[in-house]
DNA sequence: CATTCCCCTTGACCCAGATCAAGGGAAATT
DNA sequence: AATTTCCCTTGATCTGGGTCAAGGGGAATG
């Protein structure tokens, strides 16, 4: 993993497109880098937290663990997205859990720092607009649990994780794909044999290879 | 339907338990009254709009209309909450469809007023605050359906909109009830004859009681 | 008053996907 | 190098809940 610039990381990450260049420069300024380790427990449900997280590199998953201990995958954060925010304001607890998928640089965003930034007319803007995406983003992600079956959902994980592509490089292990598709690992190994036998798609090692009509028929309304 | 005092009743509102008084009664300075009938579309996924609401009095419930046409309930929203918000940044078309469950008095909120508002400090941090747990409202609801059967999607719904209680006035539909919790009619009518055969419950019109211990052993964490 | 319509219920059936079980292989630990 | 551990896969089986079908009853409409 190589050094960063903070605020070219911000600039090029999908989910600030609609901040502005300012608001961006200001929240590189503040930022405090850290490293983590592959599957390590950034934070956990309940606990106080007084930071926001911008995934800088690499992969995180946010869960909450049911009454039996099962773990249901609410959100994989992809790089230059943010997280944790939900804290900053009322409740001071997180109410998800959050773990990294492989190694990761975070940008920690302490509440104070924000609370300044907020007096901005401009930043404010935008940070309202990021919490009501993740909203739509939330509302989708319902669609997708409680109305599409594990083969559709896989393909939009594919979509949402990484575009219409061809050609994919997939750091993540099928056991986190599964979870993050809303399935078991077992269901999803037999997904992958009946897609391959198929033919619709290759896999190996990290790399996914798939079929050039794989993306026909397939709408996102 | 009575006549109503709009800063009263948002000030009773749990949604604005965090919302301090001066921003209520901003809020319910601009707010324009609106009845609308039983089952009426207040708007629809896609429609542009300019206008937040508030539900005054009665039900509405936020849906998704799959690709095969099934609506899946993302939110039942109750008498005091606030819906529509999203469609004031960025993207100015609604993310899912709103219709009314009863009768119902609401509360409009052009998007032209809350820009004004958001000028002041104290209405934003509330704005926010209202966001975020709206944020986590749905990372639960993702949990409840990903995560827990019929029957605890059942008690969550109840325990949701009414609390913990003995006796319930219930206004909604047992179909409109069904999809709330994310099932079909049939399958929500089998769980309450079951319930029922258990002497966990009795169902009369409108009007639900449950057994003394039904609470027991159902563990919100 | 008849008819349509919709809500609700109950029965019969089916299926996607979860569970349980077993094993093979790669990587990490001693 | 041996052992443990974890990931992934495949098989066998089970089941919650969805689908299809058929009424019955109440409200609304002609």
């Amino acid at each position: 993993m190589q050094s960063f610039d903070a605020h070219e990381l911000l600039k090029n990450a999908d989910f600030f497109s609609g901040i502005s260049d300012r608001s961006i420069r200001s929240l590189a300024a503040i930022g405090i880098p850290k490293r983590v380790e592959k599957r390590k427990l950034i934070f956990m449900e309940g606990d106080e937290g007084h930071s926001l997280y911008i995934l800088a590199q690499g992969g995180v998953q946010l869960y909450k663990s049911a009454a039996d201990g099962r773990e249901i995958v609410i959100k994989t954060v992809k790089s230059g997205e943010i997280f944790g925010e939900v804290v900053l304001f009322e409740e001071n607890k997180y109410p998800v859990s959050a773990v990294s998928l492989e190694k990761s640089l975070l940008l920690r965003l302490p509440k104070q720092q924000i609370d300044c930034l907020l007096i901005s007319d401009s930043f404010r803007r935008d940070f309202i607009g990021m919490l009501m995406r993740k909203q739509r983003y939330l509302a989708d992600r319902i669609l997708y649990l409680a109305g599409h079956d594990v083969e559709e959902r896989f393909f939009y994980f594919l979509e949402e994780q990484y575009g219409r592509k061809e050609e994919y490089r997939i750091p993540m292990s099928k056991k986190d794909i599964a979870a993050a598709i809303g399935t078991i690992p077992e269901t999803f190994s037999r997904l992958l044999l009946r897609l391959k036998q198929e033919q619709k798609l290759r896999w190996e090692g990290e790399n996914l290879y798939l079929a050039e009509d794989f993306w026909k028929g397939f709408e996102t309304q």
